[in-house]
DNA sequence: CAGTAACATGAGTGCGTACTCGATTTAGAA
DNA sequence: TTCTAAATCGAGTACGCACTCATGTTACTG
């Protein structure tokens, strides 16, 4: 969901004059199709299979988007800024203490759905592209581990990048064949009760600040 | 006019009669190269560096290994053995309280040198072909895991699915960008926390019996 | 309704790499 | 040594896939 904006005024100050109705419905097409196919079949999938899954022949692809790897980070960039807010809106509204035990559930949930972004985590050239993205989840996240941290339901001494290094590790196990629901349960369990403080049984009150 | 099959009338029973001096050396050769230049460049690698590194002809590593993937099998085969033999090891003479965690320490440590066996654990072709060493080095780990439980080192209701669940996962992340000494430290730690008995204080004798 | 530039099309090109095969060398038996 | 089948060699083939470009089409302007 980013469409530069109304065509209006061509008197735009950048380089992009004003794109024309047809190309503006093919980029959507293909972004679309692009999310689809490398969900399915990961970063592997040739080209050609999104142009056929969009509608458009081959050359149209290329058009928008001059090499693969451009097409992935933005499906990449679209995915994060998603996820981003919603990381946002349970940071606000959710119960701190579950926040974040239920966004790396339903992440890791998702992952087989996703596997592209799975993959692409670990890939240099996109990453770069997708650095300031990756940034604002990580941020958000961060919150996330603050909040739980803060009502007692998260160990002090965890800190964003093992947070960050086991969801990725865990979305990117939850690939593999043989992960179903229950083993899924299982695995965060032992995550989670990792991530609980030791001594839970020492009821202290919240620290209200610093 | 010439059929198929061993030459003359050669009393070997099976298909192979007699591997010649020059073939089992190149043969051994090739094995130490390939495990080389996978683990260096992942299984992405050519099978011309292979040749180049073990001092063959390109054609010489097809007549051992008819495809890359025989070839990959091979070395996964091999390198599932030897941790299997040091499972055993451990589970025979190591402190049954920290040998799983110890084992699992030392594989994530090595995961970023042994770049092709966290990469083939996620395919399907290999897979079938090292499902055997597969299942012996689980059943090893097993073992570990009861042992670490008998000494109540280790929670009761842990399985020996999420425990490999958790080893390949992290052996995974070990290969991402940014992680270092510091982070599998604090990782390990939260999922090694995890895995412990929750209410460790409750000291009770070692159940000798169920 | 032209006029035209932006856009779409898809057969074709280039390249990397797994895999082949006839020529050549070598190990081991007689 | 002599002989031959096994083994090596490496240029060549096949093929998949990212990417191009000449030609045809469509959307906007006046």
């Amino acid at each position: 969901m980013t469409p530069p904006g109304p065509p209006g005024g061509a008197g735009k100050a950048d380089g992009a004059p004003a794109p024309r109705a047809d190309a503006r419905r093919n980029r959507a097409r293909i972004l679309a199709a692009a999310a689809e196919v490398f969900a399915e079949r990961g970063a592997s999938a040739t080209t050609e299979e999104v142009a056929r899954r969009a509608g458009v022949a081959i050359g149209t692809v290329f058009r928008h988007f001059p090499t693969k790897d451009d097409l992935l980070a933005a499906i990449m960039k679209d995915l994060l800024e998603r996820l981003t807010a919603e990381v946002g809106a349970l940071a606000s509204a959710g119960d701190p203490r579950t926040a974040l035990f239920g966004f790396f559930t339903r992440l890791v949930a998702q992952a087989a759905a996703r596997k592209t972004v799975v993959e692409l985590l670990s890939r240099s050239g996109v990453e770069v592209q997708a650095a300031q993205p990756l940034q604002a989840l990580r941020a958000g996240i961060g919150e996330l581990l603050t909040l739980g941290q803060r009502s007692a339901a998260i160990r002090e001494d965890a800190r964003i990048d093992e947070v960050m290094a086991l969801l990725t590790s865990t979305c990117q196990g939850a690939l593999r064949a043989g992960w179903d629901d229950d083993l899924q349960r299982r695995t965060l369990a032992v995550i989670f009760d990792g991530l609980r403080p030791r001594a839970s049984l020492e009821v202290r009150p919240a620290n209200t600040g610093d």
